[in-house]
DNA sequence: CTCGGATCGTCTGGACTCGGACGATCCTAT
DNA sequence: ATAGGATCGTCCGAGTCCAGACGATCCGAG
């Protein structure tokens, strides 16, 4: 899934958006959009990633997750989490305890200071959300998240039927 | 920007839009869906990915463009592109030939087979379209398309204002 | 108790990505 | 004519990703 091109263009931005009747790259470009946006907000606070934040985001309900649930949960690749997890440990924003009901697994959790970044962080996204759907009305908002969530379930709905 | 995992699994699937309020993270699983759906009908018919596809797409109307502005157009590093081309070229999907004008340049063109298996993925996008944006209403439609161009563009145009 | 298989986290090998360097070629000024 | 610099496509090296292998650990059958 990882397709296509950052842009570290300066000069020549906007055309992604080249095939503007096509969904998919329609897609593939706001999103990139908004990660470049938000990795950029990502590194200015000491994370590397949008991944960074977005398992921060998720260990932030304090629920105990196995890495294996949480790599599903975030739809991160096992052995990719580590390397999140690692670099989140190393800079104290999680801890990883080892579960004493099972020695194997490993419940990574999240600390204080891990808390105050996912909150500053999360500040930085809504301005980006707020900068990216400018003038963009309420209804409007609603059914465009609507839209893309049922988007991205339908296909995954669709699948096993086929 | 290539930043998430590839939905391998089957069982735990819809669980990228487990934040259904984040713009970007809806916005990832949405083109995750697509790519996923269209990566496999890509191999189906002997192209490697989407990229392959969107290379070819932007081939098909026939203007003359050196390589370095199709990687521009089509959002794929120049380096990277060089590879797919290589793919095409042994497929015989494409052929580069020398701008006789300018020797350093090389023009990719499309094939007839390279337009065959063009129109051939296109239905096949358009099937994944139709069944992605089933059941919604033209005007809803044409609203989302928008509002992703918008979200495409505005960022590009916000950007060098910072 | 113990043995075989399942499941956890981690490691490793091969493939991919992309910034920077390179030769070839062009263009402009002198 | 030619030297200097810009621009093309390509190559290389460091970094990243992920399928599969691995040790550690758990659990159930006997």
């Amino acid at each position: 899934m990882g397709t296509f091109a950052k842009n570290t263009d300066d000069t020549e931005l906007a055309l992604c958006a080249a095939f503007p009747t096509d969904l998919t790259m329609l897609l593939h470009a706001a999103a990139g959009r908004m990660t470049d946006d938000l990795d950029l907000a990502a590194v200015e606070m000491g994370l590397n990633d949008v991944r960074d934040w977005l398992v921060l985001a998720a260990l932030d309900d304090g629920r105990q997750r196995t890495q294996l649930e949480l790599s599903r949960v975030v739809c991160v690749d096992k052995t990719t989490l580590i390397s999140v997890l690692d670099r989140l440990e190393k800079h104290e924003l999680i801890v990883r305890s080892v579960d004493p009901s099972d020695r194997r697994v490993r419940i990574p959790q999240i600390t204080s200071t891990g808390r105050k970044v996912y909150a500053k962080f999360a500040v930085a996204r809504d301005v980006a959300e707020a900068r990216a759907l400018n003038g963009v009305d309420q209804a409007e908002r609603a059914l465009l998240l609507d839209l893309l969530a049922r988007i991205a379930d339908r296909q995954a709905a669709a699948l096993p039927a086929s």
